[in-house]
DNA sequence: AGAGCAACTGCTTCGGACAG
DNA sequence: CTGTCCGAAGCAGTTGCTCT
């Protein structure tokens, strides 16, 4: 959705989420103006109905992966109309199994409390929290926040960091901590005097602990020996289980963004990584024995190791 | 209920003062 | 000298009101 929605003004972020809203409530693909503004607060003047709609109708929905000669561009709605107070919508046929996507993540939480938003940077910066479940803390560069909220071309924010926290980092912050269960606060990233980046800091009310070392290195242990082992995976002969071992290869390596420095996950997802790639580690090798292609002596180790441990508990 | 106009509010930008 | 802070001015967006 962060992606979906960059750029986008608070009143067109509402309008999209609307149109979502009316979809997953009922199949509808029209709403009320009136609605509308009864929904979010607010008066929506047709000039300013003409704009957003207009902005949010050339919306494109992407995926892009150039490491594997992949891209897709698809157009979000085929077009939007609006007569006399009533908006109709048409979504891009293309779109439509990712609304089924969106819906967990944007209507069941976002749009009861988000709807209180009054700055659309609110809006971005509790999804981009919302997104990084898991997360305690946070750093992110000065340039790469300016992106997140859609100001990188004001020279303003560029030139006067003072500014940009005034005007768009801390309205958003106080927002999300007066209207939602997060607390949220950042520490300054220095170089001299400059300012160049935010250390996000946020919890849900709930004490968190950040990861350990230990847990960091026990999943890093696990990466390694996968990654030794790799060519044994990937030349299974059998094509299912060879397919699923690349699946379960793929899921183990997605982890390794969360081993670099300085930890951000909390002590709960280390866990979870931990008994996830423990799990997925242990299927990989049923399927090399039930290939019949050796284990290497470091994975039988590594597994002798975990059913000692569950043998004690 | 929706459209349109006028007064008002507050944001952005610019240039200059100031501090390390 | 470089980067940050601050005030003035212009202007876009908001509010409140009336008319259709």
């Amino acid at each position: 959705m962060s992606k979906l929605s960059h750029g986008l003004s608070l009143n067109q972020m509402q309008l999209l989420a609307y149109a979502i809203y009316s979809t997953q409530k009922d199949g509808n693909t029209a709403f009320r103006k009136a609605d509308f503004e009864k929904k979010f607060d607010l008066e929506y003047k047709t000039e300013h109905a003409r704009q957003d709609a207009q902005k949010i109708s050339q919306l494109q929905f992407s995926i892009i992966d150039l490491e594997n000669d992949y891209f897709e561009f698809w157009n979000v709605f085929n077009g939007i109309k609006y007569e006399h107070g009533k908006f109709t919508f048409r979504w891009s046929t293309d779109f439509i199994p990712h609304i089924l996507e969106l819906k967990e993540k944007f209507i069941t939480t976002d749009l009861t409390i988000a709807s209180q938003f009054n700055s659309s940077f609110s809006w971005t910066l509790y999804d981009y929290l919302q997104a990084h479940y898991g997360y305690w803390h946070k750093p992110i560069s000065k340039e790469a926040i300016m992106r997140l909220f859609g100001v990188e071309n004001k020279k303003t924010y560029k030139e006067n960091t003072g500014r940009f926290k005034k005007t768009v980092l801390d309205v958003a912050i106080k927002e999300i901590n007066a209207l939602t269960d997060l607390e949220v606060r950042y520490n300054e990233e220095r170089e001299g005097r400059t300012i160049i980046g935010f250390d996000l800091i946020w919890s849900n009310g709930k004490k968190v602990t950040s990861a350990t070392k230990k847990q960091i290195k026990e999943i890093q242990s696990i990466l390694d020996i996968v990654f030794e082992d790799m060519f044994q995976y990937i030349n299974i002969n059998d094509e299912d289980d060879r397919q699923r071992a690349i699946k379960l290869i793929r899921e183990i390596e997605n982890m390794r963004e969360f081993t670099g420095e300085p930890i951000c996950i909390t002590k709960e997802k280390a866990d979870d990584l931990i008994k996830k790639a423990v799990w997925n580690f242990r299927e990989m090798n049923r399927l090399l024995e039930k290939n019949n292609r050796p284990v290497s002596e470091k994975s039988v180790k590594k597994v002798k190791f975990y059913n000692w441990l569950e043998d004690r508990s």
